[in-house]
DNA sequence: AAAACGAATTGATATTTATCAAATATGATC
DNA sequence: GATCATATTTGATAAATATCAATTCGTTTT
């Protein structure tokens, strides 16, 4: 991991989370000039479970996984971490120790933000708090939403809503390469990787999506829609 | 649902959320001349899901579960809600709607603070929102390792985790009153109903906990951390 | 190109969990 | 206390999912 400053600043950066927008001059310079800029190689951790809070992080390029390393070694992919996102778990604000891990999937360029500045903004400035709030907000209604998915519906269910995560707010278009092993795929969705397997040959079978090599199209949309739907 | 004004103002009730130390008299008082006090029966709903967030909750005494309301009109029990903490779902500053349904289990005397108020105080004072900010995080901790439990564990592992939410929790004491039919249990581990009878039994054949008739007490808990930890 | 490695696939089987149907218990109501 | 409705329990069975072992495929290394 090397660690050239390749910004000159975040007034400048065009990947800045939106809620930037809120600061003030100062504000936003005292976060530039409390940051630090990296670059990980795919399958570098770029943040451990457990470790301290001391940053919040934010990727200008690149795609990164977020998992929590749960019981007897097995993870749980909570989703993919986009430039232009917080990455801040919840555990900052509670004992002040990240609540998962992120590792990069792509090649990634982020900068850690110091969390005590952050923090000392969030106070001091009513808007930019209250889009924190928002950010943590929708963050935790996307968790229900997934522990819903999770809980009640089957495999194909929960593997058509990974799908369709990927395509609509991950890659935003209905074919992309798959950034994710079988494995990973069903780390996410509470499968066995032969399962993901078999299911996703299923779905392809089925006309509904098509894989060649490492891409992914999506055929049916209605249909894998309607397959999560069924669950 | 009846509901006469019992308490006289926020300031004078001891079951205040701990945040509200952090609100100046002014702001105390604005949230309390905004308030409207209520009464609920057992099994009352006392926020429905999809529903407008116009207002955040405070329970001053009672029970009551929180649920989404999922697939096939199946739902999933979130956990208890208690008397001094908040009740406002990550809807409100996302879609305005309410994430989940809110239903008493015991007789339950809440107040419904107007949502406009608490979050122009939020927007104002830096440290009540820090404090809403830890609130969110630790509920949103919490709902990480819930996921966790529920993905990657067998069911005894997740029925003994509720069991120790419960004692630990909730009642804060090792035998108590159980509150949640087998059904309910189920929503709550991702089990149906007649496994969840099956797996007590189990526990009770071993020793760990015994039943009389709705009473739960807890004989081995380190058993029980055991079965937790086996998954 | 051959070898070596890990990921993906496949088939067979075992385990876990849900469902169904029936019986029993519990509690509320008259 | 009899009756009704509902919750709990039980046993039998079915469905869903995981595991194991073997093979194939694709990449990288030699």
């Amino acid at each position: 991991m090397s660690n050239l400053k390749l910004l000159n600043n975040c007034e400048s950066c065009n990947q800045g989370w939106k809620s930037f927008k809120l600061l003030t001059k100062s504000e936003l310079q005292l976060i530039n000039e409390n940051r630090y800029e990296a670059m990980f190689k795919p399958g570098e951790i770029m943040l451990k479970q457990g470790s301290p809070t001391s940053s919040a992080l934010f990727m200008s390029t690149g795609m990164a996984k977020s998992y929590i390393e749960g019981n007897k070694g097995k993870n749980f992919i909570i989703g993919i971490a986009l430039p232009g996102k917080l990455i801040l778990g919840p555990g900052a604000y509670v004992d002040s120790r990240n609540s998962y891990s992120v590792a990069a999937i792509t090649p990634v360029h982020a900068c850690f933000l110091s969390f005590d500045i952050f923090r000392h903004i969030v106070r001091s400035n009513g808007e930019f708090a209250e889009s924190f709030i928002e950010d943590l907000s929708s963050k935790s209604l996307w968790t229900h939403n997934r522990m819903v998915s999770l809980v009640q519906k089957r495999m194909s269910g929960r593997l058509a809503d990974t799908l369709l995560y990927l395509s609509d707010d991950v890659f935003e278009r209905d074919e992309f390469e798959m950034i994710l092993s079988r494995q990973e795929l069903g780390e996410m969705t509470s499968m066995a990787k032969e399962c993901v397997v078999r299911i996703l040959k299923e779905f392809e079978e089925a006309g509904v999506v098509s894989s060649e090599s490492s891409r992914i199209k999506i055929l049916d949309k209605e249909r894998l829609i309607e397959l999560s739907e069924i669950g």
